[in-house]
RNA sequence: UCCUCGGUAGCUCAGCUGGUUAGAGCACUUGACUGUUAAUCAGGGGGUCGUUGGUUCGAGCCCAACCCGGGGAGCCA
């Protein structure tokens, strides 16, 4: 039996295999709280209904020893998960040792190094959850509306974009590279099947430290023949909105786990704007409005609310601190003191980067010059506007990968569309109509200084039926990380690579 | 690669302008208490203050170089 399943045995016998989160010792009683992977239930142990044996062993259990417990499932609604399990058999499998994870806070480079352990939490298990949600869901509506899933390639013997810095391998003595995209690939896919999806690792060499990029994340990457920008909006508008919807559906208790508002992602059932690039960049530089709002004036007001914050934290600071130099305060209660102020103090930590920072975007913003590709920071400052993903499409052609589609009635923008999560998470899909045209296709090429032999397969497939396609590209951890607002993308995949991070 | 912040007990941090045996909380351990849910009480062990070199009568605190990490830029999902 399973703790997710416990409903269906309350009133009987019921035996879980799992591991222990945590113990609390009463006179005579013991509460231990399990976990089997599916969830958590508390255990109680009474020392008048067991025998003295077994009542010692509860009471020798850590963190993480791994046991067999077998008891009474009732219903309680103030425990976690809802149920409770009156104990009347003990096995312990595994007494653990020191789990060097206790329920205090701590670090990220500690809780990195021992992320192998730091998953059994429940933080960190909600999270993955959600992953797993996401992935299924994905899965569910690719196949529901007709795609075939299917695998580009992992080695590459050249850059699909060329901008790229792509992590080199030895392949019989050839350089190879790991696939930084399977687009190309997918394009020859939907040729051959109409509709395809990729689900797969991609690899990026960047030294990026920021929290929203790894060096290995996986990419979803959907491809569609006789479909043109628009069809492609609509069908990122009908994924985004199917899968989020999933997760809502069925990862209430992991969402309330993690303390994830989900106002702003019911709203996902709104149509999404979409903005062509032009409007978008007059939006960022405050010189044109959304339903009244001002991007300038919206992120000088956050600036004005972030130092009126700071202030605040660091009047309770204050005033904490003299609490504490008084004399005859309990200990417990200089306790209580201590980890506020420490908490507070990591907040205004935050809020002052955020004080350093908003100036700098705002600079950004109004600087921002017509023709150029968005920072992180104007995804921020424009998404600042809305509560559902917003789709910016018809970019400059010169920013745009050489793929992408020349717009026929203004050569100046290319067809690619990127949608931005709100909430300040920015780009989580990029993707875009394919050029058919082959002449304009092999011009760009030289242009990218691209070597053209390597794309010789590729402009096959405009020498051979050819076909109007589009298709775009989904980041699997950002998705999860809006879903779940968490602060990095760390947090969404089991064992993330990142500069500076290849164990364990 | 550049900018910025940091590296003090197992963990999270404090240590004011350099000054005698380096502190707290948690964790651990001993005992008391308790249908509990990180805020009960009392006692105990635990640190070559990232590395190397320098300034000084004296350095955790100052200087230099290097190593490691956080955040950001660039690049992007």
């Amino acid at each position: 039996m399973t703790i997710e399943r416990l409903k269906e045995t309350v009133g009987r016998k019921t035996t879980l295999k799992g591991w222990i989160l945590g113990k609390r010792t009463g006179k005579g009683l013991v509460f231990l709280v399990l976990r089997d992977g599916s969830g958590m239930c508390q255990c109680v142990v009474d020392e008048n209904k067991v025998n003295t044996n077994l009542f010692e062993d509860a009471k020798r259990l850590t963190q993480e020893s791994s046991v067999v417990i077998t008891g009474e499932v009732i219903a309680d609604e103030r425990q976690i998960g809802g149920y409770e399990l009156q104990v009347t058999d003990l096995e312990i499998v595994h007494l653990s040792q020191d789990f060097p994870i206790t329920p205090k806070e701590h670090g990220v480079d500690f809780l990195m190094d021992h992320r192998h352990l730091w998953l059994r939490s429940k933080r960190q298990w909600a999270i993955l959850r959600i992953r797993n949600t996401l992935i299924m869901a994905i899965h569910e509506f690719f196949q529901g509306e007709g795609f075939i899933q299917t695998d580009a390639p992992i080695f590459t013997g050249n850059a699909v974009e060329g901008t790229s810095t792509l992590f080199e391998t030895d392949f019989y003595g050839e350089p190879a590279y790991l696939s930084q995209s399977g687009q190309l690939y997918g394009e020859a896919l939907a040729m051959a099947f109409s509709k395809i999806y990729t689900f797969g690792p991609t690899f990026r060499a960047e030294k990026s430290k920021t929290r929203r990029h790894l060096s290995e994340f996986w990419m979803i990457e959907p491809e569609m023949a006789f479909h043109d920008l628009k069809m492609n909006m609509d069908t990122i508008e009908r994924f985004l909105r199917f899968v989020v919807l999933k997760v809502l559906e069925k990862n209430t208790f992991e969402l309330d786990m993690i303390g994830r508002d989900t106002t702003v992602l019911k709203q996902i059932t709104e149509p999404f704007p979409r903005i062509t690039y032009e409007d978008a960049v007059l939006i960022l530089k405050g010189e044109k409005e959304v339903d009244g709002k001002n991007a300038v004036k919206t992120l000088e007001a956050d600036l004005v609310a972030v130092q009126e914050r700071m202030a605040a934290i660091q009047a309770e600071i204050t005033d904490r601190e003299a609490k504490l130099a008084a004399p005859g305060m309990k200990k417990g209660e200089i306790g209580f003191h201590q980890a506020k102020i420490q908490q507070l103090k990591e907040e205004l930590s935050e809020q002052e980067e955020a004080s350093r920072n908003i100036p700098m975007w705002l600079k950004s913003a109004r600087d921002f010059r017509m023709g150029n590709d968005f920072g992180g920071s104007d995804e921020t400052v424009l998404t600042r506007l809305f509560n559902t993903p917003i789709m910016v499409y018809n970019w400059p052609h010169e920013v745009k990968a050489f793929y992408m589609k020349r717009d026929e009635n203004d050569t100046r923008w290319a067809k690619g569309v990127d949608v931005l999560a709100p909430e300040g998470y920015g780009e989580i899909v990029g993707g875009g109509e394919r050029e058919t045209n082959l002449e304009l296709l092999i011009e760009k090429i030289h242009e990218h200084e691209l070597p053209m032999e390597a794309f010789e397969w590729y402009l096959d497939l405009r020498r051979y039926g050819s076909v109007p396609h589009a298709g775009f590209g989904l980041g699997l951890e950002r998705l999860v990380a809006w879903t779940c607002k968490l602060p990095h993308v760390r947090e969404t995949i089991p064992f993330p690579r990142m500069y500076g991070r290849i164990a364990p």
